[in-house]
DNA sequence: CTTGTCATGTATACACTGTATACATGAAAT
DNA sequence: ATTTCATGTATACAGTGTATACATGACAAG
């Protein structure tokens, strides 16, 4: 757990690794090779691969709570939901590699809904959930489901920055940025006439 | 491209690997050994092994739109929108890890948005665009950017139902389904109050 | 000062992967 | 009867994760 210095060095070599080369590059003998150590060695930090892996995305996870914790959100409501939404964004376009690792990758120990977030384990998810219930509260949003709806943005989220980096939209950075803030409001507003 | 009978043995073993192990099991070895030839010789058939998972989403499109073509939809908009949206997510829950390889996977030859779509080469997207249509027209839905519309509305489902098939909900699939459906909803009809 | 403990590293080996290369076989065409 | 060609096999190589056994060096106790 106190994590030694090689165990650092380790993980920031994995890290560079991972958004120069992709998942499949960060491989034990090449990240012991940047390090200048065995690959063998590695597992006197890590368990297994697997292991490594995980460490990078809960690093990953730790950093958007920070960067969301780090701003002031003002505004209307919706410039704020809006504003939220973009940090996400920001940190995806900034780490896809990672950010693709943090959500797409099938791991043990991820937060489970409902409980988990319902449980407010999840730091980046309670901020949006702040803002959803304080929306609720003032009757600005309709009185729902509170992590449903909370859950769901993240998914549309999620869905949208998932494709766009899995090379399935011509779209340039801001040209997306642009496109995921309509389709923001878009669920906000409803689609109806 | 004349699939051969081995071809379509190959790739039908291939598929069951999928479905029962997952992605990762999936391996010119163990498929040889279920159709019952030498690992090579699959390379007859498939240039590698990236063009087999290939041939395999390719056959869970074809799949899709098939079954999306098959079914009449009636009622309202929305009613016909949610049910368009079901036939999705049935063949998510037959066919999870297929579901995963189609739109989760990295690949060349994946249809871009929004070219391709405008161009009307999905041709599971192109049916929900025509009812997406039709409702703008006839003034049920607002005047809005059609394929923008359509895509996010993909991207809210694929969102929802990959953290699903990732292990990230405990919800039972009837469970799931509704939160599905109340979710394309609130995307149709706002959350604002 | 010596001795043992323990964290950290190395070396080797095994089973597994995709696939390049060279060769075999049998059916259909000339 | 001979050639051609599609289809298969056999072998080998480079890569992977990791189990096992051993080495080394710092530090604490006697």
């Amino acid at each position: 757990m106190t994590s030694s210095p090689t165990a650092v060095k380790v993980a920031t070599a994995a890290r560079e690794l991972l958004e120069q080369e992709g998942f499949e590059a960060v491989s034990m003998r090449r990240v012991a090779g940047m390090v200048g150590i065995t690959p063998m060695a590695i597992y006197r930090h890590y368990p297994d691969r697997e292991a490594l892996l995980n460490a990078m995305t809960d690093a990953g996870f730790e950093e958007l709570a920070a960067s969301l914790k780090r701003r002031r959100f003002r505004g209307s409501l919706e410039a704020r939901l809006l504003h939220m939404a973009n940090v996400y964004l920001d940190h995806a376009l900034q780490n896809p590699r990672l950010f693709e690792l943090m959500f797409l990758r099938k791991r043990e120990g991820a937060r489970v809904y409902p409980q988990d977030f319902k449980a407010r384990q999840s730091p980046t998810a309670n901020q949006m959930a702040d803002l959803v219930e304080e929306g609720m509260a003032s009757g600005e949003l309709r009185q729902d489901d509170l992590w449903e709806v909370v859950f769901e943005m993240g998914a549309l989220s999620h869905g949208l920055i998932m494709l766009y980096l899995g090379g399935r939209m011509a779209l340039s950075p801001d040209q997306f940025r642009a496109y995921y803030q309509r389709s923001f409001r878009r669920y906000i507003h409803g689609i109806l006439a």
